[in-house]
RNA sequence: GCCGAAAUAGCUCAGUUGGUAGAGCGACGCAUUCGUAAUGCGUAGGUCACGAGUUCGAGUCUCGUUUUCGGCUCCA
């Protein structure tokens, strides 16, 4: 007899060889039904696997993590076997389960390329194999056997995968007549993948290395059921409807122009609204944390970079310098806008008694981005932080961290950004032979956000090896629409550019000393920061940041005059409004949702002419009669409210 | 940057084997003054992204360029 361990800490006693499956059976029936693969000693494996001694066990189902990805790895073989029915001589590469879904990456035979068209194909010949509920057989194979098997099929890539690895440690899986090397974990059988979509077709390089050939990746995603299929396509719409470039152009936003160049955003008036408003707000927490505004050009000295060492690590691979008519002067647009900082720190002898300085600055900063990267307002070539640097004393990094994190986490519970992941970056914990700066500096700033994070009560997870030379850091990332993770406030420690610059400060002792340079950026860009929250909020934004706040509705145009005077005396009471004096035209606009992110639409008619009443009615109300009040007391509605979203300021 | 797809009116899109450029919404004008997501009629608006080529003839076929989209790679 052998004890397993459940998460619970349950113990109970199997025979020897007792296999997952057979334990989940031993529990429930509807267990054994739903379990999709186990864990083993931390290790995920298939249900049939015999337990041979004492262990801890874990039982995975769709809901768990692990559960989805050997159901979604499982597919990708499924996937792999309809590509092999339908073009005999596919060669394989990989074939992983991703975060929704799965991919494959393929190599048609000559002469074939996999096209959308082939979707419904593909997906039509794996419902058919998965009807035939072939078992998933697992084999361990000698490295010799490995070879010979996928040599003779002419799987070269596959070969290339086996000469790295271990004699011994090599299994495949094979179901029908589909056998691929993979070191698992599958399902037991593909009968239970009962929904399956191919979702797209890309390329990518076989190892992701351009001068190795080009194979074609395949996307798909599967369900053990239809009806999650249909919700997942559904969401997927949703995600659509949100994605903020749509949105910023119904909302009249932001936009781009070829003459003026990719990636290089343009904030329309309605867009310059609500990003005013935001800096407005980070510029008022900010002057209670301390900070002082600075100003500093765009372009920077060619020696400016050779200082930060910007020049020698990324002077090929950005904008080119900007000549002037004077031989030998060059200028680069900054990618940054620390080095400038900097040199305000150094602009004079600073004291103990002036640290921590904290240095701020909507800076807008140029960065050559690869063509290909760019993405709506996410990814851009020209972008403003809202950045600050802080120079302090070592034994202040902490209390400073605390500082910056409080602004951050202010800012995100205003706007209801619950949805966020902290990431503690540190150094490699083994080779630190890349990281500049003092072991004990180090030691102590690494320790300093740990503890800061623990204080915070945020939990934060630890990436050793992610620290940028210079220093540690803290990264929030928010996941927008589709589900893609975005990194946007960010801490960094860095002990690099105060050595580079020399930055000194006297201290207490009458001695020279170094300080410790905090970057920090809450909302990281204004751009990018715009448009996960045109996400996150699906475009309807707190009344405070909304551009419109009201529309005023004139009944008939008879009304036109009376709705002017209504938006006149809002506005005079601070509130936002936007009025057309064609009641039908707007109407059209609202159902077409042009509209449709402004909070309120107030109607002024003949039933409410009473001089100075309105009709109110909340966007996405329908039907039922408007609440009819004086226009006073809808102003006082909408400051009320306003106030109330902003008290957290 | 690489692979693939796309680019037609302000917006969303149609345009069938090459034969005079289309719709809905929007804009503008006229009429309507009507009762709670909203009227009718009309007008203007396009070098079919740009540049070459094939052809009697190109939105449509070929090549190049630009931008966008989906991926890859990269990311201070």
């Amino acid at each position: 007899m052998i004890r397993i361990t459940f998460p619970d800490g349950n113990v109970r006693e199997y025979e020897r060889g007792v296999t997952g499956l057979d334990i989940a059976t031993s529990i429930s029936p509807r267990l054994a039904q739903d379990v999709l693969a186990c864990g083993v000693n931390g290790v995920t494996v298939e249900l049939n696997r015999p337990i041979t001694e004492d262990a801890e066990i874990a039982l995975y189902k769709w809901e768990d993590a692990e559960g989805k990805h050997a159901f979604w790895h499982t597919s990708a073989h499924l996937m792999a076997e309809a590509m092999q029915e339908l073009w005999p001589g596919t060669q394989f590469g990989i074939g992983p389960a991703i975060e929704n879904g799965f991919y494959y990456d393929v190599m048609p035979p000559q002469g074939v390329a996999i096209r959308e068209e082939d979707f419904v194909k593909i997906e039509k010949k794996m419902v058919e194999l998965q009807q035939k509920k072939e078992a998933v057989v697992r084999a361990s194979i000698s490295k010799a056997d490995a070879v010979r098997f996928f040599g003779e099929r002419g799987q070269t890539y596959k070969n290339e995968l086996i000469a790295e690895l271990e004699d011994g440690s090599i299994s495949t899986y094979t179901q029908g007549g589909f056998t691929d090397l993979c070191r698992g974990p599958h399902l037991l059988n593909t009968g239970v993948i009962k929904a399956v979509k191919v979702m797209a077709v890309s390329s990518a390089y076989w190892r992701g290395d351009d001068k190795r050939p080009m194979m074609t990746r395949v996307y798909g995603i599967t369900f053990p059921k239809k009806k999650m299929l249909d919700e997942y396509l559904l969401l997927l719409e949703e995600a659509k409807r949100r994605d903020h470039r749509k949105i910023g152009k119904e909302m009249e936003l932001f936009m781009f122009s070829e003459l003026v160049g990719k990636g290089l955003p343009m904030w329309l008036p309605k867009g310059t609204a609500l990003r005013l408003r935001l800096e407005d707000i980070l510029k008022k927490i900010q002057k209670r944390f301390g900070y002082q505004q600075v100003m500093t050009p765009h372009i920077g000295s060619k020696n400016l970079y050779v200082t930060s060492g910007h020049y020698a690590k990324y002077g090929k691979d950005s904008f080119q310098p900007i000549t002037t008519p004077e031989e030998g002067e060059e200028y680069f647009l900054k990618p940054m806008n620390c080095p400038h900082h900097c040199a305000i720190y150094a602009w004079r002898p600073r004291s103990y008694k002036d640290l921590p300085l904290r240095l701020a600055e909507f800076g807008t900063v140029y960065r050559y981005e690869q063509s290909g990267e760019l993405h709506g307002l996410t990814r851009v070539r020209g972008f403003t932080q809202d950045d600050a640097h802080i120079f302090c004393r070592p034994d202040q990094v902490k209390q400073e961290f605390l500082n910056v994190m409080d602004i951050i986490l202010i800012i995100f519970k205003a706007l209801k950004f619950e949805n966020f992941e902290a990431q503690i970056s540190l150094r490699h914990q083994t080779d630190r032979s890349k990281y500049i700066g003092q072991e004990e500096n180090w030691e102590r700033a690494e320790q300093a956000i740990i503890e800061a994070c623990a204080e915070k009560g945020l939990p934060a997870h630890v990436e050793y090896g992610e620290a940028a030379f210079y220093g540690p850091k803290l990264d929030f990332m928010v996941k927008d629409a589709l589900g893609r993770r975005w990194q946007l406030g960010t801490i960094q420690v860095d002990y690099n550019l105060p050595e580079r610059f020399q930055l000194e400060y006297t201290g207490e002792d009458n001695k020279k000393h170094r300080p410790v340079m905090i970057h920090r950026a809450p909302f990281g860009s204004m751009e990018r920061f715009v448009a996960v929250l045109i996400e996150h909020t699906a475009g309807h934004f707190p009344l405070w940041l909304t551009p419109d706040q009201a529309v005023v509705l004139p009944i008939s145009d008879k009304f036109n005059d009376y709705a002017q005077r209504v938006r006149e005396q809002l506005e005079a009471a601070d509130v936002r409004t936007l009025v057309d004096d064609r009641s039908e035209k707007i109407g059209r606009k609202i159902r077409d949702n042009e509209m449709k992110h402004i909070p309120y639409l107030l109607v002024v008619g003949e039933k409410e002419a009473a001089e100075g009443t309105v009709a109110v009615r909340v966007q996405g109300q329908q039907g039922g009669a408007p609440e009819v009040m004086p226009i006073a007391d809808f102003a006082q509605r909408v400051a009320d409210e306003v106030a109330k979203q902003m008290g957290e300021f």
